[in-house]
Order: C-alpha cells, then sequence, then structure tokens
RNA sequence: UCCGGUUUAGCUCAGUCGGUAGAGCAAGCGGCUGUUAACCGCUGGGUCGGGGGUUCAAGUCCCUCAACCGGAGCCA
C-alpha cells in the first residue's frame, strides 16, 4: 500500500515517492501538465508537475477528470503560489481512464444531479467531507461512551415487537408473496407459518432492548439502523438512518440531561479538533458562521425549560403562527423554531411534556398531568435528541399501557423487569443523520448518508 | 399524504409582448514556457419532462400525468 495523498502532503520534501488517486483537474499547456490528485484521505490535493520529456506525455496531456492515476517522482517545495509541495513526476501510469462522458466536472454541481450519480458523487469535494466527518462523528461517538464505561449493546435489527407504536414498520417475511399465503381460521395472514413462526418487522429503535442491558451494565449504549417505513418526504427524514441510543440506570431526567450536553459538547469538540480542515471548507461554502457556531456550542451550557413555560413564551412572544399554541398540544416545527433560533438562540431542552402527547414507557411526574421527557432542541435542525427518564413502577406502567391500549402480554418482558430489581432509568435517542447535518451545514439528510432510502427510492 | 415551486444542450442556467433556440462550463480540434475551477481561437451538440388542448403560429397560454425541490404532518 502507498502513502496516501494526505499523508504526502503534510511531509517534508524527499525523492522517490509514490502517489495513487483520482484527477479533479488537470491543467496543460504545451511543455508541462498539471495533474490535480486526490484520493479522499483530505480535502487538499496533490498537485503532480508532468514535462514534456515524461514517457507517455501526450496521453497522459489528454487525462480527462476521473482518471485514476499512479505518479512516480520526487516531492519537492512547489516554485509556485498554491501549495506548500509538489510531486515533480518521473513517470505517469494510467490506471483507469475516465471516459469523455465522466459527469462529474471541475465545476460546482447541484445536490440534486448529485444524488443521481451516487456511485460517482463521493469523489466530489463536499460528499468527501461529509463522509470524512460522518466516520469521525461516529468514532468520536464511540470513544465518548467508551471513555465513560459505557457498554455497547447490538440490539437486534429484527423485531417481533413495535416500540411504542412509533411509526409505520417494514414487515420482514420469507413468504413467497407471489403465491397464495397461508391463512388462519379468522381469514388472516398465519404468521405462525413464517419463518420466525410470528411477525416480524425491523426494529424503529433500539431502546427497549437497551433498557434490558442498562438494567444488567449500568450504562449502555446501542449505535445502529432503525427502520421507519412512514411517507414522510422532507429533508429531515431517511426511511433508514442510524440511532444512538445511551439508557443509564440508577439515573434520573437531570443526570439524563447532563449527559445529553456532555455527549453533544464532546462530539463537536472532538470533530473540530479532528476534521478542521473539512470544518472551513464547510463554512466557506455550506453553511457561513458554522465554525463560530460549533464553538459556541462547545462552550456555552443549554437552555432549559419545561413544557408550560415554553408553551407561556410561545404565547407572549406575540408571534402569529399558523398552529395555534394551547398547553397540551404537541409543540409544531414552528414552535420549536421559535423558541430554540429566536428566543434562546442556541441549544434547548424542553422537558416535561404533557403525558397523552408523549410515549407509554416515560415516567409520570408527580403533579399527575407531565411525564419526565426531554427533546433537545436545536436551531436549523429542530428537534436532535429525543429521551426520558423510563417509568420504574409496575402499577404505573401498567396503567400507562392500558391507557395507550397495548397489549401486556407482548410486553411481558419489559414489565418483568420492573418486578425484578427495577431501578430508576433514564436514556436518550440521538439522531445520528440529524447530527451530522448540524455538524456539517448540509441540508439535506440524503447528502449525509452514503445511498439514502426515502419513498420511492432505494437505488444504489 | 397535503400545499407551493421547478423541469430548455452532458452540467449550471438565460430565453422580453406567443413568431420556430442562447451563454458559460464540459466534449472534439488547434494554440500557449509554471498552471491553480488556467487561458485564447474554432467545431459539434436540442422531439424545450410525457400526453392532450387553444391558436395562422406554443419553450412561452390552458388541462393532465410524471419526476425532482421546498414547506407541512409524522418523527430522529
Amino acid at each position: 500500500m502507498t502513502e496516501t495523498i494526505k499523508c504526502i502532503l503534510a511531509s517534508e520534501p524527499q525523492p522517490g515517492i509514490v502517489a495513487e488517486g483520482w484527477l479533479r483537474t488537470t491543467r496543460a499547456s504545451k511543455n508541462v501538465v498539471f495533474l490535480e490528485l486526490n484520493d479522499g484521505s483530505c480535502l487538499e490535493s496533490l498537485q503532480a508537475v508532468v514535462e514534456a520529456s515524461t514517457p507517455g506525455f501526450a496521453e497522459i496531456a489528454a487525462l480527462g477528470v476521473g482518471s485514476a492515476v499512479r505518479v512516480q517522482g520526487d516531492l519537492i517545495p512547489s516554485p509556485a503560489q498554491g501549495q506548500r509541495v509538489e510531486l515533480k513526476a518521473a513517470s505517469v501510469e494510467i490506471v483507469g481512464q475516465a471516459g469523455a462522458d465522466y459527469p462529474l466536472q471541475k465545476k460546482r454541481h447541484s445536490f440534486e444531479f448529485l444524488r443521481t450519480i451516487a456511485h460517482l458523487r463521493p469523489r466530489a469535494k463536499t460528499f468527501g467531507a461529509v463522509f470524512r466527518v460522518r466516520h469521525a462523528l461516529q468514532m468520536a461517538i464511540h470513544r465518548f461512551f467508551d471513555n465513560r464505561g459505557f457498554i455497547q449493546v447490538h440490539s437486534p435489527i429484527i423485531t417481533a415487537s413495535d416500540c411504542e407504536g412509533a411509526g409505520q414498520m417494514f414487515r420482514v417475511t420469507t413468504f413467497d408473496l407471489d403465491g397464495q399465503l397461508p391463512k388462519d381460521d379468522a381469514g388472516k395472514v398465519d404468521f405462525k407459518r413464517d419463518f420466525f413462526e410470528t411477525a416480524t418487522s425491523l426494529t424503529v429503535s433500539g431502546q427497549l432492548e437497551g433498557e434490558i442491558f442498562a438494567l444488567a451494565f449500568k450504562n449502555v449504549y446501542t449505535f445502529g439502523p432503525t427502520f421507519r417505513a412512514e411517507n414522510s418526504n422532507t429533508s429531515r427524514h431517511a426511511a433508514e438512518f442510524w440511532m444512538i441510543e445511551p439508557e443509564m440506570a440508577f439515573c434520573d431526567l437531570r443526570g439524563d440531561m447532563a449527559l445529553a450536553q456532555d455527549f453533544i459538547q464532546c462530539i463537536v469538540m472532538e470533530v473540530l479538533e479532528r476534521c478542521g480542515e473539512d470544518i472551513d471548507f464547510f463554512d466557506q461554502w455550506i453553511e457561513k458562521g458554522l465554525r463560530k457556531k460549533l464553538e459556541a456550542l462547545v462552550k456555552s451550557s443549554f437552555e432549559a425549560m419545561t413544557y408550560t413555560e415554553a408553551v407561556a413564551a410561545l404565547a407572549k412572544s406575540g408571534k402569529s403562527f399558523e398552529y395555534q399554541v394551547s398547553w397540551g398540544a404537541d409543540l409544531q416545527s414552528e414552535h420549536e423554531r421559535y423558541l430554540t433560533e429566536e428566543l434562546v438562540g442556541r441549544p434547548l431542552f424542553v422537558i416535561d411534556y404533557p403525558k397523552e402527547i408523549k410515549a407509554f414507557y416515560m415516567r409520570q411526574n408527580d403533579d399527575d398531568k407531565t411525564v419526565a421527557a426531554m427533546d433537545l432542541l436545536v436551531p436549523q435542525v429542530g428537534e436532535i435528541i429525543g429521551g426520558s427518564q423510563r417509568e420504574d413502577r409496575l402499577d404505573r406502567l401498567e396503567a400507562a399501557m392500558d391507557r395507550f391500549g397495548l397489549d401486556k402480554q407482548t410486553y411481558w418482558w419489559y414489565l418483568d423487569l420492573r418486578r425484578h430489581g427495577g431501578v430508576p432509568h433514564a436514556g436518550f435517542g440521538l439522531g445520528f443523520e440529524r447530527a451530522l447535518m448540524y455538524l456539517t451545514g448540509m441540508q439535506n439528510i440524503r447528502d449525509v448518508i452514503p445511498f439514502a432510502r426515502v419513498p420511492g427510492s432505494a437505488e444504489f
């Protein structure tokens, strides 16, 4: 394996090196050709200088953008402005030529067009930066939890339980859908004869499994793909996305919020440190002021207010909202945006929501009206984290399940946890792609995920 | 799913009052002694998203379908 271009660009001038990469652009004149080599290891490209005496000069001069080459030569201080070092080529091997119809050009393309060539867009500058940051963010998340002694739980992707009834699920089956489906006595599809001998789906959340492990390992987290078959067509939703769900035993809502803030700040700090060049690129081309926004986030403590306070603040804001604000109704996007962008201007926890509009497993507060829930709202993206302290009292949990019309039989193991050494515990879920959007300033979830799955589209 | 917008060359876009199509980049050819999305000259490239309608005449007006984009709902 040869050195990456990132390593070469960082090293001192030296004779006899080899660089491999794809051409970002070429500039040819009669006696000299400049090749810009990029291999995705960093934002910058390596300039290779090829003189007319180099074997195969004519073919090299005719190379198009996207071609793959291997260049051997000496790394020398660049005599021209624009780069510290450059590669003076002794030989150039054309490894894979790109056709004249190579769709990526040395100019800006629209993200819409690039989505139609998802097999080539990773070679574009913006997507190089996005996916380097995506990797760095993932590593930062694992490191954050590992440093604090959290255990990662690989929660199952195929599940027979439907967490909180949240959203449409993708059915998993081995039935031959073209053939006759086996029916039970009532005339319904008989999943007892399916592969798992029960109806199964792709997971919408690993939280319930996370709770099981939290009640054994104290602090755990899940980090995996989740699936929602909702027909939501927006720039913030995908049918397949990744979610991080920490769960802590012997922890209440305050502890949950403290961890959430620490978590967000630590992972942002690490990405700023490790991907400074990429962040500056986003700051310049995607979202002006991005670096300032992230640096401020790392320093400031987050604001917090109760749902009741939020409703009062919205009522006296003097703003005319499309949706009426009233206690008991869920906050709309426009309300959340006002609170985090205009009222406080930074990340904001909204806590203690009415129990009717939140999930059954959230711990009921003493007022009998609200539950110990928290949403973290951030400017531009909206809700980035949703979490709660879980209901650990068996009678209250059963009452809540009755209220929500849930079948206690299917959740027998979840209830059982409250019978055997149950403790107060809490956790939250972070949408990985949403965090990435916040970090990069990218405005469409389709552009921060390698191959987006959204309604009507699963190509690549 | 609902509301709004867009669809013109490979890409990014312009196209006035309805009168038969334009630019930059890319591609091809030529030129240029070190370029930085290099530069200069020339050439080729279009069923104006599909279908229907109005009109002497439609890229332009109307209807319809589709794709894409933005917003909403749902949420992460």
